[in-house]
DNA sequence: TATTAATCCATGCGATCCCATTAATACCCG
DNA sequence: CGGGTATTAATGGGATCGCATGGATTAATA
């Protein structure tokens, strides 16, 4: 498997250093990992965003879009590269979160990684939590939204179980 | 064949164990089994979805369909992917549910295992039988609406649950 | 030398693998 | 057609391995 799937909550222990889930390291590996996670702060949650080279790409990709020396380029230069970190990975899988993206996600006790396909993100626990439900609800929309959309066979209704 | 059909209980064991049915297993590894089956709970039911990798391709699309980077797809991937575990099966051919997943749908001693064409669903056996019941008025209805019925056909028992 | 960060080592719990047992079904042979 | 056997699936238990976690030790910096 090549993409980050699933949530793990790990503790962040007294010399902050917090445990990256397994799975999510074999996904690192499998992406080029270059010895360093890159993370930065979400730009519209209260989490971290993290990933490996294809995330790095992905981010140049974006940014190759927009025209050399143009404003709205440089911006988003800054939004996105500027608050970027690599971290390490030590022999035990472990990284250490700077204080300033702890702060951001104020993160404390432990964090939530959350597997979002080409990178992850980590949370506060109990914000997730709060997030999750959101996003479920909006989801339940959203799929009204796509309707008959790809493949009707099972699609429209979940097996018509209600209850 | 390659599509989940009929239905199956089995029991979970002291250590959360529980055997996909043979048949199931069989149309897992048709469908370019990956290693794993994609799980995660039923956005309208006490019960968890569950398929291989086409399920997985299935999330895939809804998601490329948006923007990197927009509000909208993350959360949308929160739900989808933040949700989904995947389960190995063992040599045995045996998952191991989640506390997380056993939870929403409330999965105690026995799983009801439920095909469902490309997807098979996971339910508290008693939830399911007056889910199936409700199902079947509901069937009796519909065909009074369509008027047709060619009474009587399959009424007995649809069938496969073994044991 | 004091302090902080990085590396190494130890441990407990949970997940995974392997093997044994039972039960149900298909198969073969008398 | 009946009896018996071989196979496959489900289940239970024991042993093993890996991961997350905590602490100690060493290296680096001021």
């Amino acid at each position: 498997m090549d993409r980050f799937v699933s949530t793990f909550t790990n503790k962040i222990d007294a010399k902050g250093r917090v445990s990256v889930p397994a799975p999510f390291r074999a996904v690192l590996e499998r992406d080029g990992y270059a010895g360093g996670v890159y993370c930065y702060p979400s730009l519209d949650a209260p989490a971290l965003d993290a990933g490996g080279e294809r995330l790095a790409q992905k981010i140049d990709g974006l940014l190759s879009g927009l025209p050399d020396y143009s404003d709205e380029r440089d911006q988003l230069s800054v939004a996105l590269y500027g608050d970027v970190q690599v971290l390490t990975i030590d022999g035990d899988g472990r990284i250490v979160l700077p204080e300033g993206l702890r702060a951001h996600a104020g993160l404390d006790a432990a964090v939530t990684f959350v597997g979002l396909g080409d990178k992850f993100q980590m949370w506060e626990p109990g914000r997730f939590e709060k997030r999750r439900s959101e996003a479920r609800s909006k989801v339940q929309v959203t799929r009204k939204l796509f309707g008959a959309g790809s493949r009707g066979a099972s699609d429209g209704d979940d097996g018509g179980a209600r209850e």
